[in-house]
DNA sequence: CTCGGTGCAAATGCTTTGCAATGTC
DNA sequence: GACATTGCAAAGCATTTGCACCGAG
């Protein structure tokens, strides 16, 4: 049973809100699906450029919001001002560990701290749309560099 | 019992890290502990601007560093470009939901998501700092709004 | 008296915008 | 053909930096 692909997942999205369909969007699109783990916008761009194709970074910039949007991408903020990406359409949620010291990110499940952060919208009168948990510290290579 | 006041708090962190002990550290730190609730770098600076003082940018950002840094404030990103602030000394640690219509921000208390954010961090052989989830979704009022 | 901190203005870095040209519907 | 989308370059915005002066230790 292979889930239908993003790319009609994406045309699809297009459609309903009366977007245009441009070779653009599915070239961003496509060099999108080749990513593993997290990716700026500004890394796509570079990486579009130097393959040769003639994509503006506005375009890159305003596709990446509708990939947002629709939910084939989750944008995140780990507390700088850039705003990396990584697939959603998918993938299983998931939150970060992030290490204050050299930047690695790890990923970890946890369903229970999903639940909560939806009883907590509900209680709040929220509709629930995402819950992302951000954990901050060092990581050991890190704590056993600081250690010489 | 009352606990020893931030300005204390500061002036140890400012003379454990060998910084130095100026007027408009504490001035800003003063302004700092008038604010309630979110606030960013340029709302302070202009309040104490307007409020007559001399402060520059600069200083305010720096400031504003160090005072996240000894746990005075804490920082948060939330989904946008620019950083805000709050402040964390003598508060309890809690989470936040975001609309993301109308940027309505409400608070929550979950021990047990600080508990398992720390689980993870442990697990993932990380030092745990701190855990920021937070929750985004569309508040009752502008679900209304939407409705009509 | 030394060197860290300050104010100012200019620079930076990510992202958005204005505008004329293009291509989808 | 209308008008959303594009590429380009310029603008925007939060933040940082360079530098000369100042003042805390």
């Amino acid at each position: 049973m292979k889930q239908n692909d993003p790319v009609d997942f994406f045309t699809q999205y297009l459609r309903r809100n009366k977007f245009r369909i441009t070779p653009e969007r599915f070239e961003i699109l496509d060099t999108v699906m080749e990513c593993d783990g997290h990716f700026d916008a500004d890394d796509l761009f570079l990486r579009m450029k130097n393959a040769g194709s003639k994509v503006s970074r506005a375009t890159v910039y305003n596709t990446l919001d509708k990939l947002t949007d629709c939910g084939i991408l989750s944008r995140y903020r780990f507390g700088e001002r850039l705003a990396r990406y990584e697939i959603a359409y998918g993938n299983e949620h998931h939150h970060h560990v992030i290490c204050r010291s050299c930047g690695k990110i790890e990923e970890f499940v946890d369903k229970r701290v999903d639940r909560f952060a939806r009883d907590a919208a509900t209680t709040l009168h929220y509709s629930f749309q995402d819950a992302v948990l951000h954990i901050y510290g060092i990581c050991s290579e890190c704590r056993a560099d600081g250690e010489e």
